[in-house]
DNA sequence: ATAATTGCAAATGCTTTGCTTGTGA
DNA sequence: TCACAAGCAAAGCATTTGCAATTAT
């Protein structure tokens, strides 16, 4: 029962709490991308008495530990989506919020290419989309 | 000695004041992208008086008048720069902060693409390249 | 045992806002 | 003139932090 995030700790020797637990099973089991009060939420269901302070030092420990992805839309709160395996990127639908990951090799490429045209290595990047859905 | 930005509040009936003037005036005079405590530092030269509420107000304003650009890099507080008139992206050095612009067709093409496929029209989007300089 | 973690409330940092006075068209 | 803008200080919002009590290893 004990979520990849749990063994991710393990191997970092990130102490494992109670409340350390139950936001990383909140998150496994989430396909979203909570913010901190939504993640509050969820996991208040399971221990009434966590403290949103212990959800964001939580979520800021997993994300320093490789163990989160922290995302800053525009215009949003930070949100959160446990560390993909295989990198992918963001599609926000800008009248619902909703978010779709999608992945493309060929302008991974271009941004390494622009990057070191510019004298630079790429260490890191954001890429986000916002569009209004198509009806047909 | 108007600047563009003063040509542009004209067009879309901003009431020119002199506190948005010297903010027009120091932002078209930046090849940087300065944000507002900086913004309001370089005004108070001109104007000590001047507010930072103002500042605030004023990029707010042009903002959202298509006048200014507004940026949220990573880790850092929003930064302003003159809405231009050809789009770019901005790689931004991560260990001086540095910012390059840059632009490149191919992504902006595969971007479009990559919505469309995924049943949206492309409305806005954000990309970041973050990086280190190579020595040589 | 004891160093790290929690909960709480207070503090922070950036940004916005209410209100009174000042001002551009 | 008079609706709108500026200045000031207070409020807001997300996030962080100090501290005393609690807990994991």
């Amino acid at each position: 029962m004990d979520s990849d995030i749990e063994k991710k700790c393990l191997k970092k020797g990130v102490r494992l709490t109670e409340q350390r637990k139950l936001v990383a099973k909140v998150l496994s089991e989430s396909g979203d991308h909570p913010d901190v009060d939504e993640l509050h939420k969820r996991v208040s269901k399971l221990d009434s008495k966590i403290s949103i302070a212990t959800v964001y030092r939580t979520v800021k420990l997993f994300e320093e530990a490789g163990i989160l992805a922290k995302h800053d839309f525009k215009g949003n709160k930070a949100r959160y989506e446990q560390a993909p395996e295989d990198h992918h990127d963001h599609l926000i639908d800008i009248n619902t919020g909703e978010i779709t990951e999608f992945v493309n090799d060929e302008i991974e490429k271009l941004q390494k290419k622009v990057a070191e045209k510019l004298g630079y290595k790429l260490v890191d990047h954001r890429l986000e989309l916002y569009g209004s859905k198509i009806k047909k």
